[in-house]
DNA sequence: CCCCGTTGTCGAAGCGCTTCGACGCTCACC
DNA sequence: GGTGAGCGTCGAAGCGCTTCGACAACGGGG
């Protein structure tokens, strides 16, 4: 543990063998006897071996490190990206690849350095955004990079995202079938969409486009994020809609002052308005009632991501747009129309 | 951008000097001439050189990356891990270190691999509990780290957190000086005090200690986290107390349930019953009424523990303790006692 | 005027690993 | 019995950097 560290040299000396031998059998790159390959492995064991990773970057010109980058302010929500994050530290140790943490803070320069340096091999982006900076620079990148999240040309890229369109349809779809006629969407933040986040507008078109589709009448708003905004929202439209019998609700952060608003307007969920929310599942089993839902799966889309980068980095080629289908789970919030 | 990367050999060979010179400008380790200086600084310009990582740690014996270690299941509120996340890259590249981030559920030998391969110098573990496995290790470790939270026994190592117990006593502070005399403390979920989790005993301990030194009346009592409970558990707390006129909630996710079950039950804040949080301040701002509170300065801690962990890296002794001072913020939720 | 301490620079020896080419075997095949 | 094709192993050449010791060149003090 303490005092100098092993070598692959005192290795061999101990296996007798050659320090090349212990490296193929390591890393099985060339075919080794049954009887030296164990006899290695012993010494490997009994030393306590760990190969030197800055001399097999070096030597190998692969860090088995790739950079994962934070996005500087949370458009998404924040438990989310923490989802996001182990389940690409997860993956990446699947592939036996380590992560290397950066912030958006650094900007391109960051990102440029980390892969310059060759400290990481590649790149996972996190909450891309439609018009992102460094969008140009990656593709310019030697090194492979993913994003997560779609800009607004994602030529030449490799991005994945929860198909948010299919979410917001599913969403009217799954309230349609239950026999709503009249329906609203309560979105991020307005500066939300101003940014020109993609997974909001999206949300908001395949809403829109679903309630079309169905030939429904339903009103999209965006939804600040305290209580009062929220009320102030809820109390507005339920006075402008008074036959309004459901409620679809992407924002995590204001989803629960929403059931807030209704209970302090006196409307029941789900007798008097059915609602459906886009969040993660534990917000939406812990919230009364427990809300019917489609989850942002962040779980998936990190190994997902996580995958894609393994494959081009061993060269096989991937394809631009990864979309992952989204799945409605019923809770106690939606129930057939009463009307 | 693309192709080979520049070498130092090139950076050299451009400025015209050693390969040593060109070393020796970049690190200021010996005297260079400015003349000599500036050449080599253009060249590295020019070329756009970026010493290769995996070199550079083999010759020098230091990584210049440093490990930041997530928990396993969030102990403390997630987004407040990832200010600490956040915090600990900032800080760390500021000291021309990157991180790379381990989760907890490789467990000790996640720690032993990266430190045993010299991914990494040293090590910042977050929500350490009290009675962690992976405390003995580190204590053998050659590789320093530092611990965000304390364990039961914290000697021989290197432990920040924000002082939970003066954050407690500092809420009953504030409510007693503002003529309160019976409070109660909402605390974690009962789970967490089982798990041994220091940080919401501490609190626990400085709110009793405060309550009994100001010959007040107080109860304490855990919280959990769904809205329902809430309401039941305050509901419970109310009917029990009806002199109670305050409320310290040390609990991120269920404190806009508090709040909510206030307004059910009737009880205005902060005429009825004034509320004190120990939180994040966008939460606390957030609330309706924004809440008086006790911030945990996430970004500070994760400051300290990589000024920490540098120092130990310098081979500089730093005091196996530090607890950060807390601050209270007064904002709508706390008032004198109408009483 | 000589000697020695500084200052600035260079060359070379590693750091610990991967990988390439070489080489000695064994064995199947004709 | 000769030949060629694996198979298993070895030695050595780097990978790109840091750092140590050496050494000119230059002054200042005796």
């Amino acid at each position: 543990m303490s005092g100098r560290a092993v070598t692959i040299a005192e290795v061999a000396r101990h296996a007798g063998v050659a320090v090349s031998t212990v490296s193929y059998v390591l890393s099985g790159k060339r075919a080794i006897s049954a009887d030296t390959r164990r006899r290695v492995l012993d010494s490997v064991q009994m030393l306590g071996y760990h190969p030197n990773a800055g001399a097999r970057a070096l030597a190998s010109r692969r860090a088995n490190v790739i950079a994962l980058v934070l996005p500087l302010r949370a458009g998404m929500h924040v438990p989310v990206l923490m989802q996001f994050a182990t389940s690409v530290v997860t993956a990446a140790r699947r592939y036996d690849h380590d992560v290397l943490l950066l912030t958006a803070d650094e900007g391109s320069d960051g990102l440029r350095r980390a892969a310059a340096s060759a400290l990481v091999d590649g790149l996972v982006l996190m909450d891309v955004e439609l018009h992102d900076d460094r969008v140009p620079f990656l593709r310019e990148l030697a090194e492979p990079s993913v994003l997560i999240g779609f800009p607004a040309d994602p030529s030449g890229l490799t991005c994945v995202d929860l198909d948010f369109t299919r979410a917001g349809a599913l969403c009217v779809e799954h309230l349609a079938g239950l026999g709503h006629r009249k329906l609203a969407l309560l979105g991020a933040p307005s500066v939300v969409y101003e940014r020109g986040t993609g997974f909001a507008r999206r949300t908001w078109e395949g809403f829109t486009e679903a309630v079309d589709r169905y030939g429904l009448t339903g009103v999209a708003l965006p939804c600040e994020e305290t209580f009062e905004e929220v009320a102030a929202t809820v109390g507005g439209l339920l006075e402008h809609n008074p036959d309004l019998t459901a409620l679809v609700v992407h924002n995590e952060t204001a989803v629960n002052h929403v059931l807030g608003a209704l209970r302090l307007y006196g409307r029941r969920v789900p007798e008097d308005v059915a609602v459906v929310a886009i969040c993660p599942d534990d917000i939406a089993e812990r919230s009364s009632p427990p809300l019917t839902s489609v989850l942002v799966p962040a779980e998936d889309v990190g190994r997902e991501a996580v995958r894609l980068l393994m494959d081009k980095l061993e060269g096989r080629a991937v394809p631009e747009g990864t979309l992952l289908e989204p799945r409605l789970t019923t809770r106690g919030s939606t129930r057939p129309d009463p009307a």
